[in-house]
DNA sequence: GATGAATGAGTTTTCATTCAT
DNA sequence: AATGAATGAAAACTCATTCAT
């Protein structure tokens, strides 16, 4: 599951430059989309990833196509890291979960919009994603659970939830600093985690309730 | 310390509809700015706020402005919330923490952008408040630390930082959804914030490291 | 009944300068779409008409308003010809006749672009004026019928498609050339109009069955 | 004389399938020319031809080679009629008039642009034509006024000028009943053609001081 | 103090045209 | 011979900002 398929599997062929060009286009799209909002001009997209501005909208008819596959993307990066994690779930599922929060901070970079708090997408493709990304985090949380080394209220939702707070850019932050107060945030929460939990968590909202909400609506800067 | 000061305390006087308007420019900016990014044509915060948009032009000279008195506004409210739970911290530290951050939740329309994470700005007058929510949050964690109920690696840093993290909106969920997943997390957060914690925090940066590198910088849609 | 309603009666007062603004643009408008055709750039008739391409946006939100408005200010001045024609039917209908089929080719550059013939338009407006104008050339037909000075074969339909026909512009004809050839075949078609014709005509449609079949269609170029 | 020259009689023998693309376009140039104008997008005119655009640009190297071609064999057909009219002329002058306008009306999608009425061009071989046409009518012409069938002052420049009229598209008009009113109008205007004349008409511009003007503007949506 | 209006400077989008496959 | 791809240039459209009323 590579993170440039373009929307989904049902990839045409393109020629050798096409496809270069590309690839470079979604990687200037990801890096202006964090840095300045997925307002920013198109233009710029263009001139960062070195082709003609009509050359990007050839291969993106529109700033939602391009949006979307940056999400897509990034929800392909996001599955890989949370079956990564899930393969190790079995052995210490507490350090499945840390494995998969701390993949989602070092990957920052390329996860660009993803998951809940991006521009969201009714892409078929994305939506599969999503449910794929919840039931590895399942797994995940249902090992912790019977082997009661994880609080019985947390669900996928939350460590959905907890990606895309935490992956979030810090704008006005150097981005190592940013990262650094992520990580260090991510410890905390991690350690509240474990069973001998002394609050109760107000009641969750369903993954279904929540995706029944996301509709496309254009473009969008948080 | 009221939410309405213009750039600081001293407020002058402006005739009643004229302070009308401001406000109402006012909250229609911290509604956009949510919604849409700061990079929002002024044109429409100017509509929302059912001004014309010289109007606006007139009470605020250009974007920066309108987005520095925002962000004091919030700050405003952000040492507000502090200051009260900082009230409440000889008897019972991790209950302020948790007030606060609660507040910050509870307040999230009204923050709009504040903290580390929205558009920062360089008016002096934010750096201060900046500063004095640092002091109230620190005579928190002092409180927790000496009564021994906080894990001593927690700075007001990483309060400031939790704050920011969890009272940015999630785009594409419905509001009360998005409150109920940051409440939740925030649960998880608190319990890990137990004197008794399993692991060790990178190294934090000082407020001084992090705010050195702030400048203002235009227009930013995160 | 003049010819700079704006799309109908009901007129918002314009400033001064922003009325003048305006009628040059529509003034610009009919010049270039005559020369090349109502997909002409935009830009070219704010240039023409010495404004702001942004004003022109200001004052029509896109091509289809300023062609309806051009279209409908045609029609008003056909209106006007028409009636006026119609008051002297009653002494000589074929004078009558050619009056206002005259009238459309002296004023052929006013007319632009209306009747059968130009970008036709759903405006409700610009649709009353059109069933007025056939309402007058009743008018003119009915005398000349009951005077018998005129076959009976013809309709108001046919000469609103005569009037339609020849004053559209012969492009690539200098203008003065186009006229007399214009006025030549009139002249032609007026003496066909007496009663004592030599052919019959194919059954007519009605102006209903005509109307009922136009829908606004973006721009076009004839 | 057949209508698929490609700009005069020296065609160069085309493979087979390339053959049919250049039909293919032609065809699609015609329709597009008459529904948009002549400022269609080449693109639109590949697409409707089912051929790539470079395939278009192979064949006709600019806008203007493939107007002129399209005017050609307008011109082409215009020819075959009337010297098919001047064939019945010498029986009746007045029918052979009629068979030639209402042969205009009835080909009317395959004139395209034809005439005076359209993009005119400077091709030679196009000139050519125009004069042999006027010639054809000629013919025509003075067996009616020979014969006394046919008002004097009637030339070949008025028949040319009333096809042009006549086959011109009358945009946002379902095509039969454009084609109904052209042929009613057609029918007054022979009517009027008849020698007992009662008005004179203006003095006419000569085929030459017409065609003196002529010259070949780029492209144009009349 | 407030607004209608205008404008210059973008940004988006389309199109004609050329090139490499 | 035909096509996918790329591009420069233009055209459509938007927005921040200023001015005159």
């Amino acid at each position: 599951m590579t993170a440039s398929t373009p929307s989904g599997p049902p990839t045409p062929r393109l020629r050798a430059d096409a496809a270069r060009n590309r690839a470079q286009i979604l990687a200037a799209a990801r890096a202006a989309f964090r840095e300045s909002g997925t307002a920013v001009p198109l233009d710029e997209i263009a001139r960062r990833a070195g082709v003609n501005i009509a050359t990007l909208y050839r291969r993106f008819p529109d700033r939602d196509a391009l949006i979307t596959q940056v999400v897509v993307d990034g929800f392909s990066l996001v599955l890989d890291t949370a079956r990564a994690a899930a393969g190790t779930a079995q052995t210490d599922p507490l350090a499945a979960v840390e494995s998969f929060l701390q993949g989602m901070i070092d990957n920052r970079e390329l996860l660009s919009l993803p998951l809940i708090g991006g521009p969201m997408t009714n892409d078929p493709y994305a939506r599969r994603l999503q449910q794929q990304i919840a039931v590895a985090l399942e797994e995940i949380l249902t090992a912790g659970h019977s082997r009661k080394v994880l609080r019985r209220d947390v669900t996928a939702v939350d460590l959905i939830a907890t990606a895309a707070l935490i992956c979030r850019p810090l704008p006005h932050l150097p981005p190592e600093q940013a990262t650094v107060l992520a990580a260090r945030h991510l410890g905390v929460f991690l350690d509240g985690l474990r069973p001998e939990h002394t609050r109760d968590l107000p009641s969750p909202p369903t993954h279904a309730e929540m995706t029944a909400h996301l509709v496309t609506e254009g473009t969008t800067a948080p």
